[in-house]
DNA sequence: AGCCTATTCGTACGATGTAAGGCTGTCAAG
DNA sequence: CTTGACAGCCTTACATCGTACGAATAGGCT
């Protein structure tokens, strides 16, 4: 009788293979019940590392930040700021569901504190005033979620069928809306154009920053 | 025996009952038994006029969205597009729960359609190409969604604490995270940040637009 | 009165999160 | 070697959710 050595459970497996049903399924297939079958394991054992799902879902999304490379020292604040929103948006784009759970504030843990820091200090050191850093730092983030949630079709769960924008502009009444009609068009003819578009709107918004340095 | 006249349900009452339920206590709250309560009505009664629970999320979302001024036509198309994107981030902050839901292009519906029509032609007809419409859309468009998710603390359904900023910084290791703390110091000073910050980043965008214009 | 169709409701099922407590094994102290 | 404590896991049970199915009711017609 060959006896599995039978892994016992932890929070660190537990929080990964959260994070794998989160991956393929969507926020709403990370079930309390789904997570423990997948570990072999009864619902109630889950609450023995973990006291409530929203602790889950806390821990998670601070792994999925620590993921994001941060703003380094260096002359040139613009390049680091900017590959650190690239990577936030990458991170972001692996796992869409922890855009909806970053936004909120009661969610900030030690990842998510690190990340703002760096990137509220790189543009204080860059000369930006406490004011200015705030606000450029707001404009950077809202950039970066709304961003990545557009690109990602995020609706609060599930993924959307591949085909969808074909039936969409399918059903469109063309003549009704004929500028949405272009813009499905031009989604469908360039299917990575989330890629450009985020940093077409990143460099709007740094470039805008540059220029009000400049004018200190 | 005062009979009371008992006022038929309709899908107008529905919805506007669940848009008043949402805007209380978050999305969460938004439940069908719930709704039907306050209808003074029984669950199943509902589902006369709606099949399932998400075509009342569709209908609430794009009854939000019509609230929303849509870019006018005239000569100076930075300020009409600047006047829908403030009416646009105005609509969201009485409905908080309404930006997550509108994310999805599974949701797009008659009212979308027209706000997205109106500002896309609003852009084509400024001289921009269909390829920088298309970007420049995107670019305000995840400005205002991101921007008003930061300003609304939203938490995937219900509200903040009001303290909460004050508990956050009393709790924040301040020599771990300066940044952070001087960050929240200055929102706490400025409860209203979120109004200017929205228009900082939004005219970081049009500027950076109209001098890519500008440059054609 | 009777009937028809438009509404409304009662019951029931499977899913969810989780409270309360029970079982089993390991290990240190007696 | 026994005993008790405790870590780890599980059983049962409950409230709440969305909704399928079909029965009850109501209002306007002939």
């Amino acid at each position: 009788m060959m006896e599995e050595p039978r892994v016992p459970l932890s929070i660190e497996r537990v929080l990964s293979a959260a994070i794998g049903l989160a991956d393929e399924g969507g926020l709403e297939s990370l079930a309390m019940r789904r997570l423990a079958r997948r570990l072999g394991v009864e619902v109630m054992s889950l609450y023995y590392y973990v006291s409530k799902k929203d602790d889950i879902l806390d821990a998670i999304v601070d792994l999925v930040v620590r993921e994001i490379e941060v703003a380094t020292e260096g002359p040139d604040w613009k390049a680091a700021i900017r590959r650190s929103a690239v990577s936030a948006h990458e991170v972001l784009e692996r796992h869409p569901w922890a855009c909806g759970l970053m936004m909120s504030p009661a969610r900030v843990r030690a990842g998510r504190m690190r990340y703002m820091d760096s990137m509220l200090g790189r543009l204080r050191q860059a000369g930006f005033s406490a004011e200015l850093t705030d606000r450029a730092y707001h404009a950077l983030d809202s950039h970066i979620i709304g961003s990545t949630l557009w690109g990602v079709g995020y609706s609060a769960g599930a993924p959307l069928p591949a085909d969808f924008g074909a039936t969409f502009l399918r059903n469109l009444p063309i003549d009704e809306y004929p500028y949405l009609a272009e813009h499905t068009e031009q989604h469908l003819a360039i299917p990575q154009a989330g890629e450009t578009a985020f940093e077409f709107g990143l460099d709007l918004i740094l470039d805008g920053l540059e220029r009000i340095l400049g004018a200190d």
